[in-house]
DNA sequence: TTATATAGGACTATTTTAGTACTATATAAG
DNA sequence: CTTATATAGTACTAAAATAGTCCTATATAA
């Protein structure tokens, strides 16, 4: 299935929230009821991105949350990695080490390229795409060119 | 972190394989030797890519598996797809329904192209890259231009 | 000094995934 | 036609990852 977790994408709408505003800052409080998202899990989202220096946190009184850029300068990728970690699609590609079939492994390398694939595929969407209506052909044209095609075959 | 399941990973590993000698007959026993996957395991993911139509399947004695078509038409997303299920990276893009905030929602069309453009990526590698030696050129024409870049900051 | 808001960590419940086992069915060969 | 062999399908258990909550500490504005 291949998913980004939940709390993933409550990151990506909570983002987008707060990118409506870029200059305000939004206290976890605000953001829940905006978001319909509870509390507690809304406060945990904001302490990993701003850990992960998506955001800036002000402490106290009429504190709250602030993006450190422009929301054209953030990527899916990199709110995907605040939250899960590291973008890595198998154990081997993490960890040196980690398997077994390592030294034998004829596709370690390939599995690499398609991270890379992946990765790139996520850094071409910016947090600004997610605030503005879809607008398709933008992101169409970042998108591999032998493959570009209008159905996905992704069905059940 | 964005992983693939170890049984897609094992799923590649085996179709690697296979895919060496694609015009023989390859039991179960005979892959778990030469993979080092647990039998019980390797059988469960060749019924499942059996199902899924990338092996054909030949029962009883002298029976085993073989590749439906030439590696080069077997693409790592249709793998994911048939171990994991549709690749879809959010619950909202895979059930319409299942989210609350739906309706309001704007980020949904959004996550849509995401989707495809990891898609895509996933696409643009088969199972003939995974059994050739590396060839990075080759895969690199197919990435997002805008974002070809070398340095992944994928770090931990 | 107090009210407010984030930081950090710990913890539990839930869900997903991994791995195994068992029964049924098909096929080749003697 | 009987037997050995190999896949089909399903059900089940154990382990791991995720989701969600809560508590204590710290910083800041008024
Ligand atoms: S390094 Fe683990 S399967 Fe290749
Ligand atoms: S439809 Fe669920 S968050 Fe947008």
């Amino acid at each position: 299935m291949l998913r980004v977790s939940k709390l993933t994408d409550y990151a990506t709408v909570i983002l987008t929230h707060i990118a409506h505003q870029p200059d305000e800052l939004h206290a976890a409080s605000d953001i829940t009821q905006a978001t319909d998202v509870a509390l507690p899990t809304v406060s945990k989202v904001l302490k990993l991105l701003s850990k992960a220096n998506i955001l800036n946190s002000h402490r106290g009184s009429k504190g709250g949350y602030l993006l450190t850029r422009t929301p054209k300068d953030v990527h899916v990728a990199e709110i995907i990695t605040a939250i899960e970690g590291p973008i890595a699609m198998t154990e081997c590609t993490t960890h040196t080490g980690a398997c077994e079939q390592e030294s034998s492994c004829e596709i370690k390398g390939n599995w690499n390229l398609i991270n890379r694939a992946v990765y790139m595929a996520l850094e071409a969407v910016t947090l600004a795409d997610m605030v503005a209506p879809v607008r398709q052909q933008a992101v169409m044209v970042n998108m591999p060119l032998k493959t570009q095609t209008n159905d996905l075959k992704v069905e059940n």
